[in-house]
DNA sequence: AGCAGCCGTAGACGCTGTCTACTCGGCGTG
DNA sequence: CACGCCGAGTAGACAGCGTCTACGGCTGCT
């Protein structure tokens, strides 16, 4: 009565949600969907015209994850601004680690198709709460807020791609991606306080 | 007597370095790269048993070039550390942009094989200058000097990845890269000494 | 001259996404 | 009540892909 309920869309697009999170992006075929939502394999084509609309509604179901789990930080953690965005900066790096198939397909635009499911609009709110917090701890001299928050999430970015890619453990030698984060914070933001 | 000397596998990793160039990492099929070679659809078994095979040994090329370029800004640029570091980057930011399906590929670890081909030696050395350079701008009270590295090159990379996917200019509405670029290295080495 | 080994050909297999023709079942209408 | 329609899912086809295998032909060595 649960998934029998819910409609063949939204079983579709829930069974692309576990494949992709313990498969990988790649394994997410409409074949293979359609095969563990127990269909014909062109019965998918009637809710997504085309492969590109299911991974998109899949990783639009990934950003509403992520955008969940930040908002979850922001609420736990109340504190000044700077432990924040500390807190913000390991939750996203977090589910970068945790759900490494799912933040590889958010971001291969390549695959999606980020106009029509309005996939940027999704991603939006989630970094206006980062430039809303970056534009708090702004000190006179750094950069513009917008071009600051750009720039840090630019950084989390690329320590969230070079850590899942395994290149920079090899560099670094470091205890890894916590040494990278408060480097990154630092870096943008100034110092820890103490 | 150009292509016909060159001997079938150089051709085809040339003929796959401009598909990838001009038609991006997707149009990258071995078959595709047959075809355009003049050879028939089993040919490239030959040299690259498997389809990653070939990939890497693209990708290989792109790191080759990639350092090629960098070592040509070190050489060109001779002035502190400082100016030498922009330069590196402007050059990583600028191939990232010129050579972008090139570059996708040349992250996208899923599709390569980084061991087979000592792929990720390839790029070391690149990190070595990077990490050369970032070691003489340190100061006392930055991270040690790999981590303070790593964490550029990641602001960096994060930067090329995200202004590829274009959300960036949507976040910050700023004149891209350049601000970005500028705001990272701040954040990592100090303001410019002007 | 004859033989061996490399190099490329050609066809098959199972997989993929996409397209199209169809069937089945329930609904509203005459 | 019966009819027809229409949405939803089925099933088969097609071209493309990567991979595998059996085959041919050319080269150069003995």
């Amino acid at each position: 009565m649960d998934a029998d309920e819910k409609g063949l869309r939204a079983r579709l697009v829930a069974v692309g949600v576990d494949l992709v999170l313990s498969e990988g992006q790649s394994a997410v075929s409409l074949r293979e969907i359609a095969r563990r939502a127990g269909v014909s394999h062109g019965a998918p084509r009637r809710y997504f015209p085309t492969h590109v609309d299911l991974l998109s509604a899949i990783a639009r179901e990934g950003f509403a994850d992520l955008t969940a789990r930040v908002e979850a930080t922001m609420r736990d953690v109340e504190a000044d601004p700077r432990t924040r965005l500390t807190a913000l900066a390991r939750t996203y790096l977090d589910f970068a680690a945790a759900h490494r198939g799912m933040f590889e397909l958010m971001f291969r635009h390549d695959l999606l198709d980020s106009g029509r499911l309005r996939l940027r609009e999704t991603s939006l709110p989630l970094f206006a709460v980062l430039a809303d917090l970056v534009a708090q701890v702004r000190r006179p001299t750094d950069a513009p807020a917008p071009v600051l928050a750009g720039a840090l999430w630019a950084n989390l970015h690329g320590i969230a791609q070079l850590w899942a890619w395994g290149s920079l453990p090899l560099a670094t030698g470091a205890t890894e991606d916590d040494a990278l984060l408060h480097a990154a914070l630092d870096a943008h933001l100034g110092p820890t306080p103490t």
